[in-house]
DNA sequence: ACACAAGTGGATAGTAGAGTCCACTATCTG
DNA sequence: CAGATAGTGGACTCTACTATCCACTTGTGT
C-alpha cells in the first residue's frame, strides 16, 4: 500500500508528535524509538525538513521538531513529501488517445486509490495520537515507553 | 496502488475475457493488445498458467485462454496470482510484542487496504467487461479495434 | 577559541522489481 | 517425418528503492 520510506517517515512524525513541546528529538533518538535503521531515517528526515514538515536544529541539544501542529498535518501530506503517496490515475497507461475517461478497469483502480488518498487527507496525525487507545503508537504497553512522558505529567523526563 | 506485474496482468485477462469463445490468444497477440512488453508478458502469463487462471496450447493455434468464465475471476484473484496484492499488515510491523492489535496509525493503513482488498475480491472480470461505457478497455474507440470482434458477433455468449 | 553534538550532502552498496534473451520442448500441419 | 508455431525455463541486464558510510558544516557550552 505505502513504501517503507512512507512507513518509516509517518512512524517518525507521530513520534515527534507524541512529543509536542519537548525539546528537538535527535535522529538516533527517532530511529531508536520507532525502530528505523539510523542512517536511512536521517536520510528521510532530511527530505521531510527539506519538505517543510519539520524544522531542524544543529548543535548539541538539537535534533527535530514539527514544523506544525499535529493537528494540522494529514498522513498524506507527509506520504507525499517522500513521494509515497498513492499515484492517481491521470490519464489512459496505455496511451490510448481515444481514452478521454479511463475505462472500467483503471477507473476502478482509480477509485480505490482517490478512497485512499481521501482518508488519508482528512486523517491528521493528532488524529492518530489522540484516541484513547490501550494500543498507543510505537509505544510498548508492558514496558515504560519512552515516549509516554505527556501521559506522566510534564516534569523533566528521566530514561534509559 | 499495484505493481506493473498486476496492473499488466490485469490488462492480460480482460483482454482474453473479452473475446472468451475464440481461439486463444498468443503471447504477442495479448502483448500487442494490451501494450505490454512481449517478453515480460510471456513471464506474466507463465505464472498465470502455473496459478491456474490460464490454460496454455503449445504448438501453431496455440496460446493461452482463461481457465474459468470471466464472472468466476475476481480482479483480486488476478493481482494474486502474481503477487501484486496490496499487502494487509497483520502484526505490528515494529514488532513490539505488547501491540495484540494494531495501533491506530497501522490500523488505519490496514483498514484502507482492507477496503481496497474488499473492492477487488467483490469486482469480477465480467463486471468490467459488461458495462456499456464508450470507453472500453485496452480499445482505442477512434480506430477499429481488433477486440471488438465481440460486438460484431453480437450477444450470443457461447461460452465453450 | 575549542571541542563536542548533531544535521547536511553526496557517494556507495545491496536488493527486489521490471524487462530482455535464448536455448529448449511440445504441438499442429503437410 | 520435417518444419513451423508457440509456450517453458532459466540466465541475464537495468533501474529504482532501501540502506549504509563518511567528510563536512553548523550550533552549543565552556
Amino acid at each position: 500500500m505505502i513504501n517503507q520510506a512512507g512507513e518509516y517517515a509517518l512512524r517518525a512524525v507521530v513520534h515527534l508528535a507524541r512529543r509536542d513541546g519537548l525539546q528537538p528529538a535527535s535522529a538516533s533518538d527517532i530511529a531508536e524509538a520507532t525502530k528505523v535503521p539510523q542512517a536511512y531515517l536521517q536520510k528521510i528526515l532530511r527530505t521531510l525538513t527539506k519538505q517543510g514538515l519539520l524544522t531542524a536544529q544543529r548543535g548539541m541539544g538539537g535534533g527535530f521538531m514539527l514544523a506544525k501542529l499535529p493537528s494540522a498535518i494529514s498522513v498524506l501530506e507527509v506520504l507525499n513529501a517522500c513521494d509515497s503517496g498513492p499515484n492517481r490515475i491521470e490519464r489512459c497507461p496505455l496511451g490510448i488517445t481515444g481514452h478521454t475517461q479511463l475505462c472500467s478497469l483503471h477507473r476502478l483502480i482509480d477509485q480505490q486509490t482517490a478512497s485512499v488518498v481521501s482518508v488519508f487527507a482528512s486523517t491528521s496525525i493528532a488524529d492518530l495520537i489522540n484516541n484513547q487507545d490501550l494500543i498507543r503508537p510505537l509505544c510498548d504497553p508492558n514496558t515504560s515507553c519512552s515516549a509516554t512522558v505527556d501521559i506522566k505529567v510534564s516534569d523533566n523526563q528521566h530514561e534509559n
